[in-house]
DNA sequence: GATTTTGTTAACAATCTTGTTAGCTTACAT
DNA sequence: ATGTAAGCTAACAAGATTGTTAACAAAATC
């Protein structure tokens, strides 16, 4: 019964990914992280010397969670290109639906301390560069085949990006302004979804001119 | 010489402008906002009682602007409806651009206090329900002449919101991911514009099917 | 010009917040 | 079983942060 190995490590942590998720590491209390875990907050100490160590395993975490869902998305299949477009967005839809609080918190923390985010800059950025320079490559192949228009990888990246991701950071302000409950609603999400394919394929889409 | 009518109240709502927009609620500090307006902090108190209600002022006069760029979007004229969506994404994206740190201003602090935003959510609510009809009345009647494909007022203008302001809101990540400084590149900022308004016009141009 | 109101300062106070320490208990290894 | 290490707690300490107060100066009002 008593096995008590370290699930109060555990339990600080998730409540510590609670908290900075809601409030941001300035907003955020260790003391009110202690109370949640069920914990004193002396022995939020004792694990995690200090707030900063605590938000740097929840950071580094929750990068992790959104780099795994960027490659989720670019599992390469043989499909013509627009299919595979149309894939990875809703694999990316459905990533950032499962965990809708990632994109504003890491937002928000990188404009408040962008030294922050120096430690992982380089991994990131080589890494985004070679994923742009492959999507660049099978952009051109396809332009080349008369599939889509042309497009820049970059501009169709931040297309995607834009159009699954900024939903969910305004999803407070939208539902303080309108009083609706957009969690209860699916048929909305579904909608936006379905939208942000259509808008994409649509921008892909060679032009009959 | 000495006009000091009630400058210091000026100094320390600019200087709390900065600070608040910078590091939001949490992360502003009363004395560093007196620092910064060539005050003592005890001023700042006098001035205004609490660093909720300085808070507050600032609030209301970002969200003022926010609604005033909203507004200067609908100016509406006469021309043919894509045309009139395209000027006001063009115009909504140029007051973006002019205060780029507004959204996740508002966004940052909603999300981290709704209860906030409820003071001024039936204005909001209003405001924006008589925008959604006129949009909407306005598409419908663009379908009826065959000018558009159809699509929802309020999925047209989250497309049209999400686009416009994720880049801006991203830009710290964007810029610590690739160590591009993106207030240098105008270049950038321009071919965002017109991607963005390629995005709409083909979503709504009625397909050839 | 006297009086009242407004502006200003320095010092103080209360509370919150993070972090530490000394000592106790439990588990574990030999 | 006994000693050592790890887990845990309560109390404390330092510093930061917001807010107040008393006393004084300047300006406005009469």
């Amino acid at each position: 019964m008593t096995k008590h190995q370290n699930n109060k490590e555990q339990a600080i942590l998730a409540a510590a990914k609670e908290e900075f998720l809601d409030k941001g590491y300035d907003g955020a209390r260790t003391t009110s992280i202690a109370r949640a875990a069920g914990v004193t907050h002396a022995m939020l100490h004792y694990y995690f010397k200090t707030k900063e160590q605590l938000f740097e395993h929840i950071f580094q975490e929750t990068m992790g969670m959104l780099v795994e869902g960027i490659l989720e998305v670019f599992t390469q299949t043989d499909k013509p290109f627009k299919e595979r477009i149309a894939e990875a967005l809703g694999i990316h839809f459905e990533v950032i639906r499962q965990n809708p609080r990632l994109p504003l918190f890491m937002i928000r923390e990188v404009a408040s301390r962008p030294e922050r985010f120096a430690i992982i800059k380089n991994v990131i950025s080589t890494f985004a560069g070679n994923l742009l320079i492959a999507l660049q490559r099978d952009i051109d192949q396809a332009v080349a085949k008369g599939e889509i228009s042309h497009i820049d990888a970059t501009t169709l990246l931040l297309d995607m990006i834009s159009l699954n991701v900024f939903p969910f950071i305004v999803k407070p302000v939208f539902e303080a302004a309108t009083g609706l409950d957009l969690n209860a609603d699916s048929k909305f999400w579904e909608l936006r979804k379905q939208e942000n394919t259509q808008l994409i394929m649509r921008r892909l889409t060679p032009m009959q001119s």
